[in-house]
RNA sequence: GCCUCCUUAGCUCAGCUGGUUAGAGCGGCGGACUGUUAAUCCGUAGGUCCAAGGUUCAAGUCCUUUAGGGGGCGCCA
């Protein structure tokens, strides 16, 4: 496939004397003469030099921000200081052009909120650029770490009849009419006569269904589209985000610890050897915007600085007992600045639980273990003490939980009766239940939250910025 | 869902305890200049102060309601 030259590669190799094509937006055009262009292939513009007085002045009008070119001529060194090669403009042809009177996009700094509105046009700024370039490097560095260890991509369904996930609100799935579907005599809604026969919803995990493929393939791990129809309004939060769940047969809470440290390591140093230019701009943002705060709200560490912790230092992993220990000694809880004080074995952790933990005490992650049986999913492992299970919670410090998982209950009576004691239909998961009936195994998996993912190593603050197009309550535009 | 803050020009924001014709920077438009780096300089246009009610001699400013947005909490990834 032959394409004209990315600007990224230009940039890298600086082939001076040599004639290339460049193909992009304009950035800006500074003195009648100076074109920045953007193909988004990087972070930097290059800048094309064009003859203003040999050139025909209408098209020179025609070279305002945002307007689609290409720009042909020769590599050469450049006279000014902001960079080392530039393109002596020969030919220039303008595709698209940019009434700037319409154009929202501003050589000059936009807030996150405005840019939200204008979605459509914000993967031409900076900020976004780096941010969706590091977006796809961490999907793919997924899929290469599982790939490496013998892992088998599976494609759990996102249309599901099951509700018993007990992750949340669903969205439900139907082709019957809004206004007057068909009813039973009772008067309520007769699905038998929807698609499906009967009621079906979006997903809001695959974990169930990657159990299945984990207990004949070894190790599978999903990675897609998940939904929750929960009210969520905050920045760590959406109705449609992407989830990666790795399920591993044969493997205890211990091991599920080891891949999910060893996992999270992986992909903060594919980012760090792949973009350190995108990353050190989003250090600078982040500095940038920090200094506005008050100094005690304001991180201990620069973005990079912090990713290279990450990856340099063990994770702190603590067991839900000894993490109750260490709040019930906090000075905040003696003082009683928590919100909610911790009082006994039992109580769930709140985020600002999470927080003091992670950011005061630990000072890096943590890995939280052993949680009560209570306060956890039905299908989590019930320990030896009876009183816990064998989940598993990673938090990052400013994202809080970044991953949940477990070893699984892999005994079936263990498993019948857990269900019964929290009401969970056992006839819908038979087939959930068959995997336990018929050659049945200790394994293990967890989900990561992939925007959080995206969220902690480009540092950005709010999750609707890290996805193209987020969907939050009362929001689907684009 | 709860708590809290915000909404003034295309964008970012100022407008003190209510008091004449609502301001700035950037952007737009017109011009000058031309090796610039969010170029610079001169000039100029641009506002239903989110919406609806109310208090007052007088409301951008105070009160109520509504809408949109931010932050925090809950639910979780």
């Amino acid at each position: 496939m032959a394409l004209h030259e990315k600007i990224s590669s230009i940039l890298a190799t600086e082939p001076l004397g040599s004639k290339v094509t460049v193909k992009g937006w304009v950035r800006t055009f500074r003195s009648n003469r100076f074109v920045a262009v953007n193909d988004g292939t990087t972070l930097q513009s290059i800048q094309a030099v064009v003859d203003y007085e040999r050139e025909d002045e209408a098209l020179l009008a025609k070279l305002s921000p945002g307007a689609a070119v290409s720009i042909s001529g020769e590599v050469v060194e450049s006279q000014g200081k902001g960079q080392r090669v530039e393109i002596m403009a020969e030919s220039i042809e303008v595709h698209g052009t940019s009434d700037p009177e319409r154009y929202p996009l501003q050589p000059k700094k936009h807030s996150l909120e405005f840019l939200r509105e204008i979605a459509h046009l914000r993967f031409r700024t900076n900020t976004f650029g780096a941010i969706f370039r590091i977006r796809h490097t961490l999907s793919f560095a997924i899929h290469k770490f599982f790939h490496d260890r013998a892992f088998y991509y599976l494609h759990t369904p996102i249309i599901t009849a099951s509700d018993a996930e007990g992750a949340g609100e669903m969205f439900r799935v139907t082709t019957l009419p809004a206004g007057d579907p068909p009813r039973r005599e009772d008067g309520t809604v007769d699905f038998t006569k929807d698609f499906f026969q009967q009621e079906t919803n979006l997903t809001v995990s695959g974990q169930l269904e990657a159990e299945l493929g984990a207990l004949a393939l070894s190790r599978v791990y999903t990675f897609g589209p998940t939904f929750r129809a929960e009210n969520s309004n905050t920045s760590r939060h959406l109705a449609e985000f992407w989830m990666i769940e790795p399920e591993v047969a044969f493997a205890n809470l211990k091991d599920n610890q080891d891949l999910a440290e060893e996992m999270l390591k992986y992909l903060i140093k594919e980012v760090l050897a792949a973009h350190p230019e995108d990353l050190q701009f989003l250090n600078d943002r982040l500095q940038q915007e920090e200094s506005q705060k008050p100094a005690h709200q304001r991180s201990s560490m620069g973005l990079i600085e912090k990713l290279e912790f990450c990856v340099a230092e063990d994770f702190e992993r603590l067991t839900y007992t000894e993490a109750i220990r260490i709040l019930q000694n906090s000075k905040p809880n003696k003082k009683k600045k928590f919100q909610f004080v911790i009082e006994d074995w039992g109580a769930d952790l709140q985020s600002e639980h999470e927080r003091y933990l992670v950011e005061k005490h630990c000072k890096k992650p943590v890995i939280l273990t052993d949680y009560p049986t209570q306060i956890k999913s039905f299908y989590m492992r019930l320990n030896d003490d009876q009183k816990t299970v064998g989940a598993m919670d990673v938090l990052f410090p400013g994202i809080g939980e970044i991953i949940g998982g477990s070893q699984r209950e892999e005994r079936l009576d263990v498993l019948e009766r857990r269900m019964a004691e929290m009401n969970i239909p056992q006839e819908e998961l038979s087939w959930f239940l068959d995997i336990r009936r018929f050659g049945t195994c200790p394994h293990a998996g967890f989900g990561l939250g992939f925007e959080r993912m995206v969220q902690f190593v480009t540092g950005m603050s709010n999750i609707r910025d890290v996805i193209p197009f987020p969907r939050t309550p009362g929001n689907v535009s684009f």
